[in-house]
DNA sequence: AGCACGCCGACT
DNA sequence: GTCGGCGTGCTC
């Protein structure tokens, strides 16, 4: 019986491809296996096998599958299924969802290459003419890509002569990995030949007064004890010394370096037992509450610093005692440096780190030591893409902060929530469901009140520190009187010098990076703006440049007006950059730290950062949004949010939400342990409800208000949103096309459309875009929406094909 | 997403 | 006459 895969290519194809398994791959061909087929006349692609099956497609001719690329599967057919869903509720291909859940170093689009097989002698007589000319060729060049044998044999379609020359064994498929990924070996330590094991001290006393060794050879004993393997980075991490000494005391034989393969170690000893710290009494009536609850998903609604991450940590030893798996998300996981280590004090070899910001071979190598510990427990703490590992046998998922933006992904394709995605794949493979959050999202309190999650609350603040003091002042009285002194109320100036002369630390939040936010001709009042975009440009003083934020263009700032040649050029608003010019000239003395993008964009600057804050190196933290997000640090004595009105009015249903959230959040900040902190809002309006709420501690009035008018304007959680762009570089043919698509949708959904309307910035990167919103009552079948909505779009743009305008869904957009 | 194919204008 | 611009269609 002839055998045919459906195979997944890592491209935006409406449907998947089906080729045929030769009978020579028979056996090894397995679904979840990554496979090389050919594409069109002259491509060759790695994609992966997705069903395995005998029905023989009529329509078209198959291909056959050239080869496998794997010896065995790397993801699950659990992977598969959960693909599926997210590729049609996401409306975007399954081949765009493989691309965004394969690490880099899996992944398939890479250029294959032909390399001569030395094993095979040249026999002239089995050769044709241009099979000889390309194995020639080999001789001479180690490596050919396809493109170059085209050029050899002159062939446009060289594709059967490689067949060829495979079957006949003459040459081998190598596949260019991007990154080079190779299997990393662990580097570890084992005690050397002249350590006598029973009389230490010697060993100690031999180190005479070489302080970082004997700290180094302690911190071996005591880590071993712990681990029974101790891994050399660890080991210098742990004690922050540096290679040198390690080296050193591999010489006198002390310490022993050597390697090993991280994937042959299977540590499955009761994780549960290395000493969790004991829950406090509120956390452990969360814990019991949760535990008794969650065979449905459990919202969890803790005001901040009341101590939800212990109650995780014991939720996941006990699902991990019972031999399952755990996912830990959260939103940003370069600011989680401090709970990584204390999660590896209690799960060590169990607990696996997955983020965007680690190097391929790291994601690679993550991801196969979890396929490979199949149904056997591991807890994984990563960012949104962490969704997409292969588990197997998923007994928990935690979504910390899951109010956070950052969990949905807009650009490219699949456009996912990983919150939304994660309560799927908690469904698929029966796992438990925890969404924590000190401010929750309102769509996920609604489904808490409605009885579809349960919700647990943890009002108290852990060891009872009381809630920070929260002060607003009014901007527009103090401009008008005069009284501000640069960006800042009085108050706020007089508060910094107290605080730091108590030795305490200052966070300042200003939402804008770069130093002023535009700059405008005085006399003509033109703005400068992004040649691509339809914004304005920013100016950055350490660059002198003005860029754009969305395309990232610069150049550098004009002379005078490129209107109308005035020299009065002015720059307006301020940013962070700013701020912190200014903080250094109030107080001269103080050390000041920034942390937006512009300041994080290395790798390790986040973490440095935050380290020279904890250190104490650091007076003031004048940071964008990431100095919101779940920093701990005892030591802050005050919070000043330098205007909160770009968040309260900013225009969008959610403001309110989104202000509410980042207050909160950022009050959170202050006074963690110890005494009372202090939080001051500057703000034109304060005495706006949602500052109120914020002051008072008020998450419940804002939450009633807005349902209020979620209801009435046709929102959500009562209705749901695809938010669908509209792309064209020319201006006039979007809006004939947007006029006429919309036209064809409004026969098709009535009223739920809106628009077609130019957003905010109605050019982004060169492109003019238009927006329309379908908003649909949650009792539609979101299927059958879908499904006439893609229909229509495809006969659309097949009646429109010079020149196609792109359509891209959003589904739940943010 | 690439890439070949084909139809147009600008040049040796 | 040919080269190359990009608009259009196709890839199992």
């Amino acid at each position: 019986m002839e055998q045919f895969a459906e195979i997944l290519l890592p491209l935006a194809l409406p449907v998947n491809y089906t080729y045929r398994i030769p009978s020579a791959l028979g056996d090894i061909v397995k679904v979840g296996m990554r496979v090389i087929v050919p594409l069109g006349k002259r491509k060759l692609y790695t994609g992966l096998v997705k069903e395995i099956h005998q029905r023989k497609p009529k329509d078209f001719e198959v291909k056959d599958i050239l080869d496998a690329e794997d010896a065995s599967p790397i993801i699950a057919e659990a992977q598969i299924e959960f693909w599926e869903w997210l590729a049609q509720y996401y409306l975007c291909s399954e081949g765009e969802v493989m691309n965004a859940a394969l690490p880099g170093g899996l992944k398939l689009e890479s250029e294959m290459v032909i390399q001569r097989n030395l094993a095979k002698e040249i026999i002239d007589a089995e050769l044709s003419d241009a099979e000889y000319l390309i194995v020639e060729a080999l001789e001479q060049q180690d490596r050919l890509s396809i493109k170059e044998i085209a050029e050899i044999t002159g062939f446009a379609n060289p594709l059967f002569t490689i067949k060829e020359l495979l079957s006949k064994a003459y040459v081998v498929l190598e596949e260019e990995l991007k990154g080079g990924y190779k299997p990393r070996q662990a580097r570890l330590v084992k005690a050397g030949p002249e350590l006598n094991e029973d009389d230490v001290s010697a060993a100690f006393e031999g180190l005479g007064n070489a302080a970082k060794q004997r700290e180094l050879l302690l911190g071996f004993f005591q880590y071993r004890n712990e681990r029974g393997e101790v891994t050399a980075a660890m080991l210098l991490k742990r004690c922050k010394a540096s290679d040198g000494s390690l080296k050193s005391l591999e010489a006198k034989g002390l310490l022993e370096i050597f390697y090993d393969d991280p994937f042959r170690h299977q540590h499955s000893e009761d994780p549960s037992a290395n000493g969790l710290f004991p829950l406090s009494e509120s956390q452990q009536k969360a814990f019991d509450d949760i535990t008794q609850h969650w065979e449905q998903p459990i919202l969890l609604h803790g005001v901040t610093s009341s101590g939800k991450t212990e109650v995780y940590t014991h939720l996941m030893a006990e699902v991990l005692k019972q031999g399952r798996q755990v996912l830990y998300l959260v939103p940003e996981i370069a600011l989680t440096t401090q709970l990584i280590q204390r999660l590896e004090r209690f799960f060590g070899e169990d607990l696996l780190v997955y983020h965007s910001r680690y190097s391929d071979r790291e994601r690679v190598e993550t991801w196969l030591k979890l396929f490979r510990k199949g149904d056997k427990p591991a807890l994984v703490i990563g960012a949104r893409s962490s969704i997409f590992l292969p588990f197997q046998n998923l007994g928990l998922v935690i979504v910390d902060e899951e109010h956070e933006n950052s969990y949905k992904q807009y650009e490219p394709a699949p456009r996912y929530h990983a919150r939304d995605a994660a309560l799927v794949l908690a469904q698929q493979q029966n796992a438990h469901v925890i969404l924590g959050s000190a401010t929750p999202a309102y769509e996920s309190y609604f489904n808490a009140r409605k009885g579809k999650y349960h919700l647990v609350e943890m009002k108290e603040r852990y060891g009872a520190i009381a809630l920070p003091e929260i002060r607003p002042f009014n901007l527009r009285e103090l401009r008008k009187r005069k009284q501000m002194r640069g960006y800042f109320a009085p108050e706020l100036v007089d508060e910094i010098e107290r605080q730091m002369k108590k030795g305490k630390q200052i966070i300042l939040f200003q939402n804008r990076r770069g130093f002023s936010t535009f700059l405008q001709c005085d006399t003509c009042g033109h703005v400068m703006q992004c040649r691509n975009c339809d914004i304005s440009l920013t100016y950055h003083k350490h660059r002198h440049q003005l860029r754009c934020h969305v395309c990232g263009y610069n150049t550098p700032p004009p002379r005078s007006c490129p209107a109308c040649k005035s020299q009065q050029v002015r720059s307006l608003g301020f940013g962070t950059e700013k701020l912190e010019d200014e903080l250094q000239l109030m107080f001269p003395e103080a050390r000041i730290q920034r942390m937006d993008l512009d300041t994080t964009r290395k790798k390790k600057a986040y973490e440095n950062i935050l380290q020279s804050f904890e250190d104490g190196d650091t007076d003031i933290l004048v940071g964008t949004q990431m100095v919101t997000k779940g920093l701990d640090f005892g030591n802050v004595g005050l919070v000043g949010i330098m205007n909160a009105d770009s968040q309260i009015f900013f225009p969008d249903f959610r403001a309110h939400e989104k202000a509410f959230q980042m207050l909160a959040q950022v009050a959170g900040r202050a006074g963690r342990k110890g005494e009372r902190g202090l939080v001051l809002i500057q703000s034109s309006s304060p005495d706006h409800e949602v500052i109120h709420d914020v002051i008072g501690n008020r998450y419940r009035s804002g939450y009633e208000r807005e349902m209020q008018e979620r209801l009435e304007y046709h929102y959500p959680p009562f209705y749901r949103l695809i938010r669908i762009s509209l792309k064209h570089r020319k201006k006039e043919v979007l809006e004939e096309r947007a006029v006429l698509y919309g036209q064809e949708l409004k026969a098709l959904f009535g009223r739920r459309v809106y628009g077609p309307e130019y957003p905010l910035a109605n050019r982004l990167r060169g492109m003019y875009q238009m927006e329309i919103l379908l908003k649909l009552e949650s009792k539609l079948s979101l299927k059958a929406v879908k499904q006439a909505l893609s229909e229509r779009t495809d006969a659309f743009q097949q009646q429109h094909k010079s020149s196609p305008m792109r359509i891209i869904f959003d589904v739940d957009p943010l």
